[in-house]
DNA sequence: CGTCAAGTGGAGGGGGTTATCCACTTACGA
DNA sequence: TCGTAAGTGGATAACCCCCTCCACTTGACG
């Protein structure tokens, strides 16, 4: 397999292109569990061309979805530039359910790659979370027992909306992230401890 | 296939219950997609015992979930009763979603039996959740723009959870639930309409 | 051009699932 | 006790899936 997609052949280089982007496409509208089988022949190519250029198919959605990580990574730098800490942490947490509730196949592919992505992406994201939680904790409009952890929650809670059709799991997503931002917000009544939800522990 | 467990043989009577509490056990901790083979090695007999009893898979689901539907709706009708309608409705979310959190397969059934299920049982059900929601209006403890809809809602978000395992599970739940009742208690933030989450539309 | 490494498609191996078939066993009424 | 219908288990068919193999094709460079 080449590492290097600027030095491999024309054509090939457009298929693996072509490849990707359908992968992207049927994993967002029908899930992970498409069958290799079927994006290859969306993307007019032999199943060998697919597996010549992504060894299986974990590399694949890998590939395919460090797009949409990176767009997550890039909302929480953004974020931290606001100057008014609760709006930054509450884009955060609408783009990101956004995007889930758009992409039937993210939080599987966030929750498979997880265990071997590069630690120091891993660290930078929720470090830089974290401190968007801090900011806005101290600015005294998140409630003060909120957990970064809860992040994670919210990514769960929102993904379970992932099998209905997207233009309702959409709409339902936006209302449910509402109810809970408004929870988030000026909380007064007493919750259970907050559970650390790291993904370590959830895939036990 | 007997339709009348009564008049089975002995022996056959007992296989099946052990075959049903087999497979609510490995439901419960493994998700539906446990295989037939295991329920019948587990409960000690063979996959023809199994598809004598039950002709389908579905039709093995739906009978070991029966129960578990029933103690929802007994839930709603003991919600009811209760002379605090806010209780009786936190009530009702708050067992529903540890059922759902504790037990792997709950959603996954729920969703499914749901298209065949008898619709005098789903209207009760619903009925009966829909009068519970506006008692609670009315005496001013739930936020006027909470609609029935938002159950399903959160059944969908609470489901989000079963993949973890169940400990970390209940936890979690039990958070998240805290989170949305606060936030049905009192609303005075504007949220988005509700969304009509009738599981006839969820399943298109 | 011609050469040939890089690229390709489709058949099929290996493992998984649900469900069926049929020769054998067993409970139980007479 | 014994006959028989009900009950049983394991092999197996039919269908998915991921992935590999190999004979064939083609882009690109000298």
């Amino acid at each position: 397999m080449t590492a290097e997609p600027s030095q491999m052949r024309a054509d090939a280089r457009e298929n693996r292109a072509r490849v990707l982007a359908v992968a992207r496409e049927l994993f967002a509208e029908r899930g992970l569990e498409v069958p290799m089988a079927a994006i290859a022949r969306h993307a007019g190519v032999g199943v060998a061309t697919l597996y010549r250029r992504f060894p299986t198919k974990e590399a694949l959605v890998m590939e395919a979805f460090t797009e949409q990580f990176a767009l997550c990574q890039a909302t929480i730098e953004e974020a931290l530039a606001d100057p008014d800490p609760w709006r930054g942490l509450r884009t955060v947490i609408e783009k990101v359910c956004l995007l889930q509730a758009t992409d039937r196949g993210f939080t599987a592919a966030f929750v498979a790659s997880f265990p071997d992505m590069h630690s120091e992406v891993r660290d930078r994201t929720w470090l830089g979370f974290s401190a968007l939680v801090q900011r806005a904790k101290d600015s005294g409009q998140l409630r003060a027992d909120f957990s970064p952890h809860d992040l994670t929650l919210v990514l769960l809670a929102n993904g379970g909306l992932a099998g209905v059709p997207v233009d309702v799991a959409v709409a339902a997503s936006q209302r449910l992230v509402a109810y809970l931002l408004e929870a988030f917000r000026t909380g007064t009544n007493e919750l259970p401890p907050p559970v650390p939800l790291s993904l370590d522990l959830v895939l036990r």
